[in-house]
RNA sequence: GCCCAGGUAGCUCAGUCGGUAGAGCAGGGGACUGAAAAUCCCCGUGUCGGUGGUUCGAUUCCGCCCCUGGGCA
């Protein structure tokens, strides 16, 4: 019996150190990089997402970068489809695959697998965002729960997000979203992963790092960034890219809807936000490794990834 | 120096006709199936500036002091 090829899952909150770890794990086990991050995707957010430079990319190719344009949507499911094609051509060639980054919804996507649901469908949302301008979302709640109750009660009237999701789902399928779950036969995820969160252990470090990060990216042209983008046309503040962390306050800054101190401070405090709630997803995991984030952790990283990757 | 307005949660403030107080933001915990850096749920005790006094009881009323704004000198 064969035994399944590695691959290793790097993930932690932002501004823990995840890139800078990889790079150096790559430069030393024989790993290709794949990112796994929702922002990093889009073509010209490089500042905002603290994206890795092209110096540190010539060294350490990172896959799934750069792969759309602000204008586009990515999901969770195409994610999945990309990454697990990326990884085959890692492990075909011999390496390593090494999965970087902070969107925890990718990782369980990745190795868990998605049911089988139908795609997001823009013309429905749109309707959809009418109906409930005029109705309210309340109505399609109720609407929800005559079609899907079990969806119904699952979802919490004030989430428009979901409650448009599952009516979607069942628009399009014509099936309660809830009688979908679980059906798409999820295959086993084929690959042994090694699993390493990476992250402050002290909150109060956390938050340091995400302030200093901060204002170095505006340091760096985070504002200048953000205006051209606001430059194009088919651009706006409601589209998936331009509610990223930070975008959204710069972009609400250039609007002259805040004061260039109270972007500061709100754009901080959603990346603490943010950090949060990635956390709660990584306390909730099974099989890590934790290791707190500091200079030196490299060759206690190493040891732990030979140990594992070796059987 | 004098006059006025304030000093209440980490911040901005509300309030208590005297019975030890509550919002927003921040913060903490949680959820999460094609938008996920999204979307949503739950969590509010703090010498009510200090000190005397009146009172059964003072954060609330009175005196004095300190601090912060603004005005007049």
């Amino acid at each position: 019996m064969p035994s399944l090829p590695p691959a290793i899952f790097l993930m932690g909150p932002t501004a823990a150190g995840k890139t800078d770890l990889a790079v150096a794990l790559a430069r030393r086990l024989s790993c290709d990089i794949i990112s796994v991050d929702s922002a990093l995707v889009y073509r010209g957010m490089d500042i905002g997402t603290a994206k890795p430079g092209p110096e540190v990319l010539a060294d350490a190719p990172h896959r799934l970068i750069d792969i759309r344009d602000p204008s586009e949507s990515y999901s969770a499911a195409q994610f999945r489809e990309d990454a697990l094609r990326e990884m085959a051509r890692i492990s075909q060639a011999g390496r390593i695959p090494l999965l970087v980054g902070g969107t925890m919804l990718y990782f369980r996507a990745l190795e868990r697998g998605l049911s089988d649901l139908p795609s997001a469908d823009s013309a429905v949302r749109v309707r959809l965002e009418e109906e409930a301008g005029a109705l309210g979302w309340a109505a399609l709640h109720a609407r929800l729960a005559e079609v899907d109750p079990a969806a119904a009660r699952r979802i919490h009237p004030n989430d428009p997000q979901r409650i448009q999701r599952a009516l979607e789902v069942y628009e399009l399928s014509g099936v309660p979203m809830s009688e979908l779950y679980g059906q798409g036969a999820a295959p086993r995820f084929p690959y042994r992963a090694l699993k390493i969160i990476i992250s402050p252990a002290d909150r109060a470090e956390l938050h340091r790092r995400i302030e200093v990060r901060f204002r170095a990216m505006l340091d760096a042209g985070f504002v200048e960034e953000v205006e051209r983008l606001r430059g194009r046309d088919d651009l706006h503040p409601d589209l998936p890219s331009m509610r990223a962390v930070g975008y959204r306050q710069v972009w609400n800054y250039l609007d002259g809807g805040l004061s260039y101190h109270e972007m500061v401070e709100k754009g901080i405090a959603a990346t603490r936000q943010f950090a949060k709630r990635q956390l709660t997803w990584l306390r909730a995991m099974q099989d890590v490794v934790w290791f707190d984030s500091q200079a030196n952790i490299l060759d206690k990283v190493l040891d732990t990834s030979i140990n594992l990757l070796k059987p």
